[in-house]
DNA sequence: TCAATAGTGTCTGTTAGACATTATGGA
DNA sequence: TCCATAATGTCTAACAGACACTATTGA
């Protein structure tokens, strides 16, 4: 994010970090002195490096852990405001595990994805694809263990997928799937929280494989 | 895709064309004069156009039309082989009408996807994404109605979703599916086609806009 | 007539979602 | 005791896929 060279960098990566906090996603912002105001951590990349492992470094680098998943969502392009003058950015999104600790100094801060400050025209744009991104691909991908302890109640786990997927989710057939799935195992614990019988913890322990989605779906073709 | 300049460009266009051609996928390519092999149609971008323009363009200029659907797949990044210098090109999928003519000049062929010739590592890449981000985002969006002429069997509808997607489909399930979502109506033409019975006409119009899809599916968690 | 293709009806297994019920703790 | 939460059972509607059957043409 140095921008000792005035010079135009060819292109920049910009990490979009979530976590989930107080029951909501949270996004992760860096202060830009430049326009005091906030914006999305951004680099110009090192030759040589690839993309995902740059993104990926910018994550660890500002959270100071490995994000749980990241993954590419779109070059966003020319004629929109960007902290750089880069023609073009590529936008990442990490999830990162939930209780990472501040980041370090005041330079960053979490915040509440409905409260966060204006940015950019085009990092808008990212962090808007990158929500989208994680609510479209988060059912193939096991994303939501890994922000949980290892052992964890069902309702937890519930939570988290709402939480990512930005929807409630039917707790009868959340667990039918599941248990479908082969995706998790009971532990011989117990948890009591608070009021209300108390729950079961299960680890994730992926067992078998199941075939994709079967047929065809004609869902919102009508455009 | 000219390479007056000698001068490393910020990042490339490379677009991935793809049409129904005898039963399968052909995919368009430009010869590459400095390797003697070739290549997917490329371009450094003009400053002020954005991304998806620029591909538009590109897709519009070498085929003589307009893509039927054109739209982002991925960035791709570094130390990966390109006929440009550029650190990174992004990639995008286009849908070319069938029956669209050959584009003129020698500098430009259509081939069956498994009979391309190899390309360098990064435009392989982009065209394996290509056609996955196809059969991936198809059922978002009605592709395969802009592939047809307006006027059309639903044998053929059905073997173009057969083509886009990669696999085969249930007749009946297939129909009942296009019936529930109020995409088609019949007109009161047939049409015969050689053998067998002939086949009524429909059209394309979509009437109802239907909910997304429900509940959470695990498939493919496991991983 | 036979072969080939279009189009439809019926049955079955699966599953999402609604709803109800039991289980088990804390207040 | 009442309340809150966990966990499970049952019912229904929707739907995918299999299968069979009818319809209508060309050879």
């Amino acid at each position: 994010m140095s921008r000792e060279q005035t010079q135009q960098t060819a292109y920049t990566i910009d990490v979009v970090m979530l976590t989930p906090q107080n029951d909501q996603l949270a996004l992760l912002l860096a202060q830009d002195e430049a326009r005091s105001g906030w914006m999305l951590p951004w680099e110009a990349p090192d030759a040589g490096s690839t993309l995902d492992n740059t993104a990926a470094a910018i994550a660890t680098r500002v959270t100071g852990t490995s994000p749980a998943w990241i993954e590419q969502v779109a070059a966003v392009g020319d004629g929109m405001m960007h902290p750089s003058n880069a023609p073009i950015s590529v936008g990442f999104v990490a999830i990162v595990p939930m209780g990472t600790p501040e980041p370090r100094g005041d330079r960053f801060a979490w915040f509440g994805l409905d409260a966060a400050p204006a940015l950019g025209e085009r990092q808008q744009t990212i962090v808007r694809d990158a929500v989208a991104a994680v609510q479209d691909r988060m059912d193939l991908s096991p994303v939501a263990f890994r922000l949980l302890p290892p052992a964890f109640t069902l309702s937890e786990l519930q939570q988290m997928y709402e939480l990512l997927l930005g929807k409630r989710l039917h707790k009868a057939s959340f667990r039918r799937a599941l248990q479908a799935a082969w995706l998790v195992e009971p532990t011989d614990e117990w948890r009591s929280e608070g009021r209300g019988r108390p729950a079961q913890l299960y680890r994730y322990a992926p067992k078998k494989r199941r075939k994709g989605r079967r047929g065809v779906r004609f869902d919102l073709l009508a455009g």
